[in-house]
DNA sequence: GTTTAACCGAGACGGTACGTCGAGTCTTCAA
DNA sequence: TTGAAGACTCGACGTACCGTCTCGGTTAAAC
């Protein structure tokens, strides 16, 4: 039993929740996420005004909670044979993720955001997204090394900054940036 | 001469232009990118709005005009003597432009900004702030490998993820980063 | 018996109905009609808001039932031997109900709701708070003389007209007006 | 020269004023005083919202100055030959004023919300719109008599109860009214 | 003594007006 | 023509109260 507090008192309606969730979802690809607004996000899920605040502060905090599930379930990549071919199938996921997929709009909106307002800064380091699944991969690359922050910054780095900086995801070789992160992953020459 | 149309007329004043970019460059780093308004940066610079509506459509605009020249300027490192300790050297003044410079605020900025709008995306099309930098040190680094973005994006892209997910640049080993980096850039083993 | 309904059930609480007439009474001289809430009246009274909802439909009902009983009670004067002292002791009864009764404050919210609220204006309607005891006053001063509602009206009028409009109450001199009442009352001249 | 602050800026629109003025004289006539809102008076003027605080801070204000002048006009009624039919026409025009006339309307809508705000009472102190009126016509009735706030009051004070407590003006007799009225107004009796 | 149902409290629900603020436009004056 | 000033329309902000609803508990009358 988690819901404790108070005794009596109409329960929360998980209608509404998904309704709003769904609603910043959708908003969010038509019409992006600076027009995205409050007022707008309570009328498209048909629910009152204070409802969406009772639950959530901030536009940036429905959209955590709409798109970072999504965002696990995308990012999670079945295991290849080859070392060069599980980095290459993540890359490609990330890329898409990246640039093509809904959740991963509301994922670099929210990157955006973090750029001003350390709020939002707080809340997307509550979960790292991109890092779980990377992780994940770099395990079955090599399971003896162990857990390292660095790598998983040079894996994802490249096609990160590729697609914020606004070029086309489709010029970027990911089999390319695949083989310099394995190489850069090798021992140093004795 | 630029301004020939008409035929009197008062001047573009260079007084007032120098006001809005210096006030610009203020407030960002006072007030932060979202609380950045047009109407306060008129007030900041003892402007009239309209005056900074003539000649800047946004705040995008303006502190793109504000920021960019500083950038390279920053960006622009002496040549080292090895090619790691190159590699070192910028990747230390791009992690300090970008983590602790304000126009590596306002870059940055810009780019979360361009995530959700495309007059944006274009704008910082228009000149590779960063890119034009690493070419630069790319080319001392080995003069005979062609231009190519895509090693530029796997030199920058790492700092650039890292400090955009808001991770403390202290914790960024960039001499463990040009490492890695300059082994992926040799050719296959034969 | 009134509560025939249904068979069982709870009978209605007059704990509660007390706790909100006197809640709504000590909230109208806190905080004034207009900040008179049927949320705040709840709270105030300890008691649910379905509960008011239950007996009263609007804030002005239950501020009727709340100060029409004590109003009548304030209203009602001791005979006097003369028709002057008798109207006279009246009006101040009158004045002092209007200017600085809790009950009093509650008619004038009455009243003033009444103008824009057809409800209220019905509800008032019901009950003629003020014509009730300035009649027997009349009755007191000339038995002979039929129930007259202009006279009543021309009685009230002058000093209701007084509070209504803001002016001091101190300053009507209730003397004056007994007396040019009286003498309106007069028969024409021959 | 009224106008004289600061040097520079965009005059007042004075078809903004009017929309607005009009718009309040409407809205009350179709809504009431209780369901007029700012919103709705600026949506129904065609005016920004802003512009209405800008001039006027609460709807009791807009009202003022919607319909004072308007009552001082429809009050103002030409001599007649005598004293009685001075009088009976005045509290014609009274009765049709605060019965009818949309200005009247508002007039008992702002004395109504005098009686729970403290702003709106000294709004409606700083213009005495029936008095002026009135004390026009007693001092024709009688110009040796000085000006007297309670003869006002008792020529008023009927006719503004009758309507007030909501009463149907039709049924009042004001030639009886009027009479009465002259006859308190003989002096005492030696 | 058990139903049985209306009671009470709490609080979330969909609405809507509040007064403020920033947006971008427009219109004046003075230099 | 430029600047500063400031009013214009528009619309989102977050808050408050509206009246309704839906819970868990309680309590007194009817069987």
């Amino acid at each position: 039993m988690i819901q404790v507090k108070g005794r009596g008192g109409r329960p929360r309606s998980e209608q509404a929740r998904d309704a709003v969730l769904h609603a910043v979802d959708d908003l969010l690809v038509e019409v992006g996420y600076a027009a995205l607004t409050m007022k707008g996000i309570a009328e498209r899920a048909g629910v009152g005004r204070q409802t969406v605040y009772r639950w959530w502060s901030t536009k940036a905090e429905i959209l955590f909670e709409a798109c970072v599930d999504d965002a696990e379930e995308e990012l999670a990549v079945a295991p290849s044979r080859t070392p060069l071919a599980e980095i290459t199938t993540y890359l490609d996921a990330l890329v898409g993720f990246l640039a093509h997929s809904a959740a991963g709009a509301g994922y670099r909106a929210l990157i955006a955001a973090a750029q001003h307002d350390p709020a939002v800064k707080e809340l997307i380091a509550t979960k790292d997204v991109l890092g779980a699944s990377a992780s994940a991969v770099l395990r079955r690359v090599d399971p003896d090394r162990p857990a390292d922050d660095q790598a998983i910054d040079r894996l994802i780095g490249p096609a990160f900054f590729w697609i914020m900086s606004g070029r086309d995801p489709a010029r970027l070789d990911t089999h390319e940036l695949a083989r310099s992160f394995l190489r850069g992953l090798e021992p140093e020459e004795s």
